[in-house]
RNA sequence: GGGCGAUUAGCUCAGUUGGUUAGAGCACUUGCCUUACAAGCAAGGGGUCAUAGGUUCGAGUCCUAUAUCGCCCACCA
C-alpha cells in the first residue's frame, strides 16, 4: 500500500537506472516511424542550470510522448567543447595552481582541457539522470570527437573550395584578455559612462585648428587622417590640406568622406583605420595607411612614444593629462555610450586589424531566406514570430569571423609554407608545411550538430533516417548563435532544413523578474529543487507555467503547489488501489450515469491533451490535466464512486487512473511509473513503453454527462444556500419528484440521511432550490437572521433582473439571431429560461 | 533609429478559429479533523482585461493610435 504522503526521493530512487538498463531509451526499431531530436549540447564548462532543466524537460516530454505513441525515437545527447568558455575556465584553474597556459604548452594544456571536459561531462550525465531525461546514451556525441572533427574539416574545406571561406585582414572584435578574435554575436554592448574629448588638431601652418571630438583619444597615435563631410560648409576650404597630429607631430591629410556626420560631434572625425571598423572603410576609400598602436594584450605599442607600454585605459588618462597641459584639449563632454564587451571575459572589446578566417555569409544567408519562403521546406518556428528574428539576421548578416586564437577547439585545417596556403582534410605532403595555430569558433562545429552527430559525412543509415530532425528546442537567446547557423549549414550540406520545427522557449528569471546570474547570486540550482520537491514537480512546474516563447519566473511557491498536485494524484491513486484490491475481473457492463460521466470527461480530456501536445501547448496540457484530475476525478467522481463501489465502478476507477498516469507520464515520469507499477491487471512492463491513451467516441455519453453536470451544479446550489442560511446541520429537507438514483446521490452527497420530512412544521421557513427538473426544499428555523436573508435575496434578485434584461435584449436582436451560430443562441435561450425560473422563486419568497 | 513582446484578481500567470457570467495557482473570508489526501474538503469574496477610437449582432481576443515596462538588432568619431 502507498504511504499517506508522496515522497519524491523514495519514488525517484532507482527508476532511471532500471529504464536505462532495460534499454527503453534506445532508438533504432526500424519497424516504427522515426522521430528525432538532438539535444542542444550543454557546454562542458559547469553544472546545468534551471534553463537547461527547462529546455531538456520540454524535450523529454516530447520524446516520451512520441515513444508512447509508437515512434522510434532518437533523442541524441552530447556536449559542446565551448572553445573560449572552457579555455577561460581551465586557465583560471591553472592560475589557482600558479600555472599559466603558455608555460604549460599546447599539448599539456589540451590534456588539462580534456580532463576538465571529462569531469564536467560526468556532472552533466548525473544531472540528466536526476532530471529523468530519456536520452539514447549509445548515440552520445561530443563536438570534438573524431566524427565531428572530420565533419568540421570537411565543411571547412568544402566551403573554402567553393570560395565561401577566405582568409583576410579586417577589423575584428578582439578580446585583449583571452587574446582572441570574436564574432559579432560574442560581443555584448553595454552602456557605460564615457566622455567626448575635444582635441585641437592644428593646421599645417598653425593658423587655426580643427576641433576633433573622440571617445577614444588613445587611438590618436594611429590616426592617418581626419575626415569632414564633403557637404559641410564649415570645413569645405580645409579639404585637401593637412593637420598636425598632436603629440606625434606628424602631418595627416584632411579628407572628405560621407562617414563624417555634420550633425554629430564637431563634424570632424579622426580616422584610425587599424582600430575602428568605420575608419577602416574610410581608410580603404582614401588609401590611408593602417597604423596599429595597441598590442594584442591591450597595452600601447612602441608607436606611442612616452605612452608605450601603458595599458589602454592608463594611456587614456595620461594622454588627456598631457593634452590638457599642452593646451591641446578644448573640453571634456561627459556622456554615456554603448561599448562592446566580451561575452566570456567581460572586458572591453578592442576593434582590431587582424588577419583571420571568415565565412562569406551572403550566399549562405540568401539560400536560407529563399528556403523560408516555401512552407513545406522551411523551419517552422513556434511561436511563429521568431521566424522574423532569423530572417532579419539573414538579411543583415556579414562575414563570420571563425578563427580564434585559442588552443581548445578544432584546429584550422590550413597549412602554410612561406606564402603558400594549403587547405585540406589531411596535412599536405612534403616538407616545411606548418598548420595554422588557430582553432575555429565553437559555433562552427555546433552548426553541424543536427547531421554530423548522425554520422555525416559518412552516408549512414542514421543520417537517412533521422535527418531532418523533427524539432529543435532552444531559448530565443540562442537563435543568432546557433539556430541560424545550423539552418544555413544544413541547407548547404544536406540540401534540407536541419529540423522541421523549432520550438522556442524564454529565459528563466528570478521571482522579481531579474535574469538569474552569478553576480546577482540569485541563481537556483535545479538539483536543490529536485532534492526538496522531486524532479517530477520541477519538470511539471517548468513546462506548464508559461505560453511558449515567454520568459518564466522561478517561484518556489509554484513548485510547492505542483508538489501538492502530485500529492493529490498520489492520494487519489491510494484510494483507487485500496478499493480495487478485491476487484476480480474488469468489467464495463452496467455503467451508471456517474461512470459514463467520468468516461466522457476522460475522453474529452484525452482529445484536448493530444491536440495540445501536438501543438507544443504544454501549458494547456498541464491545465487540462490538472483540472480533470483535481476537479473532475478527485472532487467529483471519486466522491460519487463511494456511493456505489461495485466491480464496474472499480473498473472505471482503474481505467481512468491508468489513462491519467499515461498522460502525465511525459511530464512526471517517476511518480507515474511508481503508481503504474502497482496497478493490477494486464499492463506493460513499464509505463514508458505503454500505449498513449486514444480518444474513444464509444465512451462519450453526452446525455449522462449533461445529467451529472446538472446534478453537481444543483448540489453546489444547495450547499451554497445552506451556507448562506448559516444553519449548520440544523435543518430538514423535502425532496420530491426526483428519481431514486439521483435522490440517492443527493442524500449521500449532502448528508441528508434522516433529514427528510414531508411537510413544513409550524414556525419554520421553507427555501426552495430548483434547477430544471431538480428541486429540493430546505426547512429551517428562521427566527434569526431574517433581515440578512432578505437583503441577500434582494441582491440576488437585482442580479437576475439585470442579467435577464441583457439576455432578452440580445435575443430580440435580429442580427444576432441571424448571424450567431445556432448552438450559441440556444444556450443563451436556456440560460434565460433558467434565470427567469430562479427569479420567480425569489419573487415568491419576497412576497 | 528598426523590430518584437508585455500590460487581465493583492501577487505570478493562462485565456484556442471573436461567442454563455473572463480562468488557475498562491493569498483572503466562512464552515468542516468527512476512513485517499488538513500540504485536505465545502462554499464564497475579489477584475471597467493599460488608455482612446474603430470593425462586428457580439471584442480580453481583430484594426488604428497613445502610454508604461521589457527584449532583440543597428548606430554611437
Amino acid at each position: 500500500m502507498l504511504d499517506k504522503k508522496y515522497n519524491s526521493k523514495k519514488v525517484e530512487e532507482g527508476k532511471y537506472d532500471i529504464w536505462k538498463a532495460k534499454g527503453y531509451f534506445k532508438s533504432g526499431n526500424l519497424s516504427k516511424e522515426p522521430y528525432c531530436i538532438v539535444i542542444p549540447p550543454p557546454n562542458v564548462t559547469g553544472k546545468l542550470h534551471l534553463g537547461h532543466a527547462w529546455d531538456t524537460a520540454i524535450q523529454d516530454i516530447l520524446v516520451r510522448y512520441k515513444r508512447m505513441c509508437g515512434y522510434d525515437v532518437l533523442w541524441l545527447p552530447g556536449t559542446d567543447h565551448a572553445a573560449i568558455a572552457t579555455e577561460v575556465k581551465v586557465i583560471n584553474r591553472l592560475k589557482e595552481r600558479g600555472q599559466g597556459k603558455y608555460e604549460l604548452g599546447r599539448e599539456k594544456f589540451l590534456e588539462e582541457c580534456f580532463k576538465w571536459k571529462e569531469e564536467h561531462e560526468n556532472i552533466i550525465n548525473e544531472q540528466w539522470a536526476k532530471l529523468g531525461l530519456s536520452v539514447d546514451y549509445d548515440k552520445m556525441r561530443f563536438t570534438m570527437d573524431e566524427g565531428l572533427s572530420l565533419a568540421v574539416k570537411k565543411v571547412f574545406v568544402d566551403l573554402y573550395n567553393k570560395g565561401l571561406i577566405y582568409r583576410g585582414e579586417k577589423i575584428i572584435n578582439w578580446d585583449p584578455l583571452s587574446q582572441t578574435a570574436l564574432s559579432n554575436e560574442e560581443v555584448i554592448y553595454k552602456d557605460v559612462p564615457g566622455a567626448f574629448y575635444h582635441i585641437k588638431y592644428f593646421l599645417e601652418d598653425k593658423s587655426t585648428y580643427l576641433e576633433v571630438a573622440t571617445t577614444r583619444p588613445e587611438t590618436l597615435f594611429g590616426d592617418t587622417a581626419v575626415a569632414v563631410n564633403p557637404e559641410d560648409e564649415r570645413y569645405k576650404d580645409f579639404i585637401g590640406k593637412k593637420v598636425i597630429l598632436p603629440v606625434v607631430n606628424k602631418l595627416i591629410p584632411i579628407v572628405a568622406d560621407e562617414h563624417a556626420d555634420p550633425e554629430f560631434g564637431t563634424g570632424v572625425v579622426k580616422i584610425t583605420p587599424a582600430h575602428d571598423p568605420n575608419d577602416f572603410e574610410v581608410g580603404n576609400r582614401h588609401n590611408l595607411e593602417r597604423v596599429k598602436v595597441i598590442n594584442p594584450d591591450g597595452t600601447m605599442n612602441e608607436k606611442c612614444g612616452q605612452f608605450a607600454g601603458m595599458d589602454r585605459f592608463e594611456c587614456r588618462r595620461e594622454l588627456v593629462k598631457y593634452l590638457e597641459e599642452n593646451d591641446l584639449l578644448i573640453k571634456i563632454e561627459e556622456m554615456v555610450h554603448s561599448v562592446g564587451h566580451s561575452e566570456r571575459t567581460d572586458v572591453m572589446i578592442e576593434p582590431y586589424l587582424s588577419r583571420q578566417w571568415f565565412v562569406k555569409m551572403r550566399p549562405l544567408a540568401d539560400r536560407v531566406l529563399e528556403n523560408q519562403k516555401d512552407k513545406d521546406k522551411k523551419v517552422n518556428f513556434v511561436p511563429k514570430r521568431y521566424e522574423k528574428t532569423m530572417n532579419h539576421w539573414m538579411e543583415i548578416t556579414y562575414d563570420w569571423c571563425i578563427s580564434r586564437q585559442l588552443w581548445w577547439g578544432h584546429q584550422i585545417p590550413a597549412w602554410y609554407k612561406g606564402e603558400e596556403v594549403y587547405v585540406g582534410i589531411e596535412a599536405p605532403k612534403g616538407e616545411g608545411w606548418v598548420q595554422d595555430n588557430d582553432v575555429l569558433d565553437t559555433w562552427f562545429s555546433s552548426a553541424l550538430w543536427p547531421f554530423a552527430t548522425l554520422g555525416w559525412p559518412e552516408e549512414t543509415e542514421m543520417v537517412k533516417r533521422y535527418y531532418p530532425n523533427n524539432v529543435l528546442v532552444t531559448g530565443y537567446d540562442i537563435i543568432p548563435f546557433w539556430v541560424n547557423r545550423m539552418t544555413f549549414q544544413g541547407l548547404e550540406f544536406m540540401g534540407e532544413r536541419p529540423f522541421k520545427d523549432c520550438l522556442i522557449h524564454g529565459l528563466i528569471r528570478d521571482k522579481q523578474g531579474r535574469k538569474m546570474s552569478k553576480s546577482l547570486g540569485n541563481g537556483v540550482d535545479p538539483m536543490d529543487v529536485i532534492d526538496e520537491y522531486g524532479a517530477d514537480a520541477l519538470r511539471f512546474f517548468l513546462t506548464t507555467n508559461t505560453a511558449s516563447g515567454m520568459d518564466l519566473r522561478y517561484d518556489e511557491d509554484k513548485v510547492k503547489s505542483t508538489w501538492n498536485f502530485i500529492n493529490k494524484l498520489w492520494n487519489a491513486s491510494r484510494y483507487v488501489l485500496m478499493n480495487i484490491e478485491d476487484l476480480e475481473f474488469i468489467t464495463m457492463d452496467d455503467l451508471t450515469d456517474a461512470d459514463k460521466w467520468i468516461l466522457t470527461k476522460l475522453n474529452k480530456t484525452i482529445k484536448e491533451v493530444t491536440k495540445s501536445m501536438e501543438k507544443y501547448d504544454f501549458n494547456i496540457v498541464g491545465n487540462t490535466l490538472y483540472n480533470f484530475i483535481w476537479s473532475d476525478f478527485c472532487d467529483k467522481y471519486i466522491e460519487l464512486s463511494k456511493f456505489n463501489l461495485n466491480d464496474t465502478t472499480k473498473s472505471v476507477l482503474l481505467k481512468v487512473l491508468t489513462d491519467i498516469l499515461k498522460m502525465l507520464h511525459p511530464f512526471m515520469p517517476y511518480v507515474t511509473e511508481e503508481i503504474y507499477g502497482m496497478l493490477p491487471g494486464e499492463k506493460a512492463e513499464s509505463i514508458m513503453v505503454a500505449d498513449y491513451p486514444k480518444y474513444d467516441k464509444k465512451q462519450v455519453f453526452s446525455s449522462s454527462e449533461t445529467k451529472i453536470d446538472l446534478l453537481l451544479e444543483f448540489i453546489t446550489m444547495v450547499r451554497n444556500k445552506k451556507q448562506e442560511l448559516n444553519i449548520g446541520s440544523d435543518f430538514r429537507v423535502i425532496i420530491d419528484g426526483i428519481s431514486e438514483d439521483v435522490k440517492t446521490i443527493l442524500i449521500k452527497s449532502l448528508k441528508l440521511e434522516g433529514k427528510e420530512v414531508t411537510e413544513v412544521p409550524e414556525g419554520y421557513a421553507k427555501e426552495l432550490i430548483k434547477l430544471e427538473d431538480l428541486s429540493l426544499s430546505i426547512i429551517y428555523d428562521n427566527s434569526k437572521n431574517e433581515e440578512e436573508l432578505l437583503s441577500s435575496l434582494k441582491k440576488e434578485q437585482d442580479r437576475l433582473i439585470k442579467s435577464i434584461e441583457r439576455r432578452e435584449k440580445l435575443l430580440s436582436n435580429e442580427n444576432y439571431l441571424k448571424k450567431a451560430p445556432a448552438n450559441i443562441v440556444e444556450t443563451e435561450r436556456l440560460a434565460l429560461a433558467k434565470e427567469k425560473e430562479q427569479l420567480d422563486l425569489i419573487v415568491d419568497k419576497l412576497n
